[in-house]
RNA sequence: GGGCGCGUAGCUCAGCGGUAGAGCACUGUGUUGACAUCGCAGGGGUCACUGGUUCGAUCCCAGUCGUGCCCACCA
């Protein structure tokens, strides 16, 4: 063995050797283990919470397959549709083109394009984290098997009345130009201003004020609402107001929804563009006025003078015209949520549109029942309370967007607008009874990427066809996931796998922390304090690194920022750490806590710490050397105290160990296994054995030879799940002189 | 406005009803073979604050302060 511990030269070669031997496969017979890979984007890459959330699993898969069981790690990736078009339509900018001069056909094909082209980066990246997932059933959500599985789920809730098709408000992103589901939206407290607008009365009684955040939707109002309670304004109820630049007049109503307190008591009710005014418009049974285009310029419904501005331009031409008539009253300075669009970062309009619709209440109800009951169980268990208080308060789920990449829905409509729905035109015919004659044309939109992946636990395994993979591994065992997808994720997949399969689809959801950086920021290329994980591995020099997180920047001003930190934080760049010891630390992180701050000297330290087991080794391996070894009951007759010491202990730290491991506290196996061989094994064990070694008679060294390499032997099973590779390339050279008959460490009994 | 979490050694974090632990950092010291990616020895904390329960609280309960996240329709 080399004296010192070098990662890149054991890492290479053992993880092809275990894919060529197919011991990724789930085992033929032994109690089924699953996990399901939560599927990253196709065409983009593994970040450090992938791989944190990667070694957690396959640390987990292979402490099971170890035990014996029929494990199975299921892999695969998701189209991602808004993310992945995003990608190609910036690249299409960059050459100066439009999708939409290229045409649907032809930007599918360009990005079906972009998916070979950005290849196997994901795959790659899992081999090099020594990921043990069954690469021959992986998956992609758009294949085909899987692409069934979403038409047929579609058709199904549709018949049963589940899905429909409704106008009404959605979130509008005006930059992508496509519907959001209210997950997608993300407010945030922004400055603004609250305009205080006078509408004058129709009898010419004075005017009633009226305070808007959004002057410029006041050219959809149909109505001005009071409080029923409010004595200020009870004779005004049914009254008429004269909406300035508009002519047009509208009534003053009662609505429990105003609050007399905010403002002047006094609201515009705008059903068209604003969600409470909606529910207010269909309550009075008012007219809805859209005066927006899809852009979010003024369309033909507002006065001539503002169409087709941008909304924020309309705004102040609105006030500012409102200023010159007099209507305006006095403008406050106020701190106000604005929606804003999860990628695209535009602020999102309530927008009046026909969209699909998952109705949802009658999915969740049997989905909170089965946590209540027990049936999942959330690791920790106070997650819970954050899917029921979700799940409790569940809206019907907008599943249709106005994208070109993803499952186009299965709907067709003819020429008088009725919607046929099948699994396919003629499927959908047959299901309507119609002919061939009457033209039908497909729905041009595509389902939101969620609706797929909420199928992955079963359309991975096959469904809907009954195989041999779907009985025996759905229900799956845990999912392990983070926080931040609870709702877009976990609670659907739920809810779908009742549905389809009438059982969960996972029995533990084990939520684990976000990783951020040192200082416990959220990593992003933005902020340019992102680090790959590969970069970790092999290390990475700071030229490189500061040209990594300086290219392509969204914002270049920001280059020498990051630059100088960079410089300051990695003065010498990233030296290679290796797998393992990427592995070892982020299973020590795997604490409770909800952020987790990843720092160099962690790793550092967990780096030393696999130098001390290959030392460790090497020295047992030189003891043994053409020397006697007593076999195990030889050894158990001559054995001292030291080596019953030693045995005890690592029982004790077994016992410990798997406990940990039952738990979810990889921070604490980690943990155990450190203690265990740095200030037990090493620091006690070994030292003694040099004196039994050169003191004790021959029965003696013989039976403290096989001490060492049997406890080195348990200890490198014990810690494989965490460090597959430095402990499969030492193990390897201690079947030998164990006379030990397998293959390799991972096939090795826990 | 609700909900969840956190506040323990300089830093990052474990822990637990019985007079505090780890890694890193720090101090001193040690190189003829397991390991300087190391060994040995050591310094350092009134476990945020206040009150309560208890024979006993860092740990349980109530409140306060600070801090972070999530959800929510106040125009």
């Amino acid at each position: 063995m080399e004296k010192s511990y070098r990662p890149r030269n054991i890492e290479e070669g053992w993880y092809r050797r275990w894919e060529e031997q197919g011991y990724f496969a789930p085992a033929p017979q032994g109690d089924s283990y699953c996990i399901m890979l939560p599927p990253p984007n196709v065409t983009g890459s593994l970040h450090m919470g992938h791989a944190f959330q990667c070694t957690i699993m396959d640390a987990l898969t292979r402490w099971r397959r170890m035990q014996g069981r029929s494990a199975l790690w299921q892999p695969g990736v998701d189209h991602a549709g808004i993310a992945t078009q995003m990608v190609v339509e910036r690249q299409l900018a960059a050459e100066g083109k439009s999708r939409h001069e290229l045409g649907r056909e032809a930007f599918v094909e360009a990005v079906w394009g972009w998916k070979d082209q950005s290849g196997d980066t994901i795959g790659n990246q899992l081999r090099r984290l020594g990921a043990s997932v069954d690469w021959d059933h992986h998956c992609f959500t758009m294949d085909e098997p899987l692409s069934h599985a979403v038409r047929k789920v579609f058709v199904s809730l549709f018949q049963d009345g589940l899905i429909y098709r409704g106008k009404r408000l959605v979130n509008w992103d005006p930059q992508l130009h496509t519907a959001l589901s209210d997950l997608e939206v993300l407010s945030t407290e922004e400055n603004g201003k609250l305009w205080h607008i006078r509408y004058p009365r129709e009898d010419g009684r004075g005017d009633v004020v009226v305070a808007t955040t959004r002057p410029e939707t006041m050219l959809g109002d149909t109505a001005v609402a009071v409080s029923p309670d409010d004595p200020r304004y009870r004779d005004l109820v049914g009254e008429f107001l004269e909406l300035p630049l508009t002519g047009r007049r509208i009534p003053v109503i009662a609505d429990d929804y105003v609050d007399p307190e905010f403002g002047t008591g006094c609201v515009k009710i705008t059903p068209a563009h604003d969600f409470n005014d909606y529910e207010v418009g269909q309550r009075h049974d008012l007219e809805q006025i859209n005066v927006l285009n899809p852009d979010a310029t003024l369309n033909d419904n507002a006065p001539e003078a503002f169409r087709g501005l941008d909304r924020f331009e309309a705004r102040k031409q609105i006030v500012e015209k409102l200023k010159t008539l007099g209507l305006l009253e006095k403008v406050e300075d106020h701190k106000m949520m604005v929606p804003r669009g999860d990628r695209s970062g535009e602020v999102v309009e309530p927008y009046l549109t026909d969209q699909w619709y998952v109705k949802i209440a009658p999915l969740a109800e049997p989905a909170i029942e089965a946590v209540e009951s027990g049936r999942i169980r959330f690791v920790p268990e106070n997650w819970d309370k954050t899917y029921f208080s979700w799940m409790h308060n569940i809206q019907d789920w907008c599943i249709s967007r106005q994208l070109w990449w993803g499952h186009r829905i299965p709907a067709w409509y003819d020429p008088d607008g009725n919607i046929h729905v099948g699994m396919d035109e003629s499927d959908a015919r047959r299901r309507s009874g119609i002919d061939g004659d009457v033209p039908l044309s497909q729905d041009e939109d595509v389902l939101d990427t969620w609706f797929s992946s909420a199928l992955w636990p079963f359309s991975t395994l096959g469904w809907p066809e009954d195989t041999d993979r779907l009985r025996r591994f759905y229900p799956t065992d845990v999912l392990v996931t983070g926080f931040d997808i609870i709702f877009f994720w976990v609670a659907r997949m739920i809810m779908m796998g009742l549905r389809f399969r009438g059982e969960v689809p996972f029995h533990t959801v084990y939520i684990h922390g976000l990783i951020h950086d040192g200082h416990g920021q959220k990593m992003s290329k933005s902020k340019g304090n992102v680090l790959d994980p590969l970069d970790l591995i092999d290390g990475i020099g700071l030229d490189d690194l500061i040209a990594k997180r300086t290219e392509g920047l969204m914002q270049p001003h920001m280059a020498p920022a990051i630059e100088k930190a960079t410089r300051k934080e990695f003065p010498d760049g990233i030296p290679a750490f290796g797998t393992d010891a990427l592995r070892f630390t982020f299973a020590s992180l795997a604490t409770t806590g909800r952020d987790i701050r990843f720092e160099l000297g962690r790793i550092e330290g967990y780096r030393n710490f696999c130098n001390k087991l290959w030392n460790a080794a090497r020295y047992v391996l030189g003891q043994i050397e053409g020397q006697a070894i007593a076999g195990e009951t030889e050894a158990a007759n001559h054995a001292g105290e030291v080596d019953l010491w030693i045995e005890a202990r690592f029982a004790e730290m077994q016992s410990q160990l798997n406990h940990h491991l039952e738990s979810f506290r990889l921070d604490l196996a980690a943990q155990a296994l450190y203690d265990f061989t740095w200030n037990e094994y090493c620091d006690w064990y070994l030292e003694f054995s040099k004196s039994a070694l050169h003191d004790g008679t021959p029965e003696q060294q013989a039976a403290t030879r096989r001490t060492l390499l049997s406890i080195l032997d348990r200890l490198l099973r014990a810690t494989h799940p965490i460090m597959p590779f430095i402990t499969e390339d030492i193990w390897q050279r201690l079947r030998e002189p164990l006379g030990i008959e397998g293959e390799s460490i991972m096939k090795q009994p826990w």
